[in-house]
DNA sequence: ATCGATTTGCACAGCGCTGTGCAACGGCGT
DNA sequence: ACGCCGTTGCACAGCGCTGTGCAAATCGAT
């Protein structure tokens, strides 16, 4: 038991794993879900756990990193050497779609007081850079927003919340709700409906 | 004791009332809040909140009702004798300002599978209403979105709340902030941002 | 079959929260 | 001054969760 911290057998890594994905799924579930819940979701016991993870801050930051890490890549993949603002917008939006769930769990944990301060500073470096970006477009005069960036930047995220949830209530087909996902999100930068349709389609090929 | 929960006495009462007030404001910051919690912050002791609820759903229950009410309120009379889709939404969202605090609190607990899921009943009718008129709006081609209407309203609300949290941030004064949000909710519903903004600024006379 | 790594089962102490009982104390009207 | 009603302080049992210790069982590979 004293190598599952440090040496690497592949049943104990199979088990982190997989304890790392249930973990996800069930938080998102319940973000208060307890290490118990999350233990038995994985077909393991509570002790098991702790063999992993010391306590349950360090499984629920592991899983913050892992999800900071997909969304910054997801991000920026999304927008470099792209000029148009509501293009990188646009594309940004479709790359994080790909790591949803995760960026999900990321906005839950992050609104409670409770589960971790630590994690806004984790988040704040991409959303400096989502704020920079719709800045520039408010600026270039391509998105119309009566609020400032930083509360534009709100409304982006929580948009997507909104439209993946509605995915989860099954309103939407998850092939779908990505493409609306950008369209929402670019009209309600005050782009225009049909140019923000019409630029949506043209990056799907 | 016996009569608190029947007789009223003006100093009861005026308790009732402020640990009401003060639970409003603590499980915003905290949905988790514990009973201490809003005592202390209420000014008296735990045992005392027990002399006006039996428990803690009671109370929560209490606020839910209250809220339900004021937002099926706000949610009529801004729409009531309004033919315009678009105008109902926006006097609708600037009434649903007057009590964003309490429309808030709702939109919290009904996330949170574990505190209740009698809100969501509770909230379902004015929810449907929101959905009806987001459709009428849909097919009248006064609103347009690649969402169907019930996901639409996910993110009616969602920017509801995005544009609270920018309020809370000190990203925008409590004044403007209705207005804000009023025409980024119908941008985001497809209006043309030119069309949202002058019709927004009409209604303030 | 045997060894080492890993998981399990159980027991435990500690913590914070809930809800209740009860006696004492406070203000306020008469 | 008295009585009423609300409030307080304290004590208590109960619950669920966390994190840890330890011995037994189990799995995988040699």
């Amino acid at each position: 038991m004293a190598s599952m911290t440090t040496g690497n057998t592949s049943r104990a890594d199979a088990n982190r794993r997989r304890i790392l994905d249930v973990a996800l799924a069930e938080l998102l579930r319940d973000p208060d879900a307890s290490m118990d819940q999350i233990a038995r979701a994985a077909g393991v016991v509570r002790r098991t756990v702790y063999g992993h993870f010391p306590n349950r801050e360090a499984l629920i930051s592991t899983l913050v990193d892992e999800a900071v890490a997909a969304l910054s890549a997801a991000h920026t993949a999304g927008r470099e050497g792209v000029r148009d603002p509501a293009e990188a917008v646009a594309r940004s939006v479709l790359a994080v779609w790909e790591i949803a769930d995760r960026y999900r769990l990321l906005v839950a944990l992050a609104q409670r007081t409770v589960t971790m301060q630590g994690i806004r500073e984790r988040l704040a470096p991409v959303r400096e850079e989502s704020v920079r970006l719709l800045r520039r477009g408010l600026d270039e005069g391509v998105f119309s927003s009566p609020l400032p960036a930083p509360a534009l930047a709100y409304v982006h995220e929580q948009t997507l919340i909104a439209v993946l949830e509605a995915v989860n209530d099954g309103l939407l087909t998850a092939r779908e709700a990505g493409r609306c996902a950008a369209v929402t999100v670019l009209t309600a930068a005050g782009v225009p409906a049909s140019m923000a349709t019409e630029l949506v389609a043209k990056l799907n090929d």
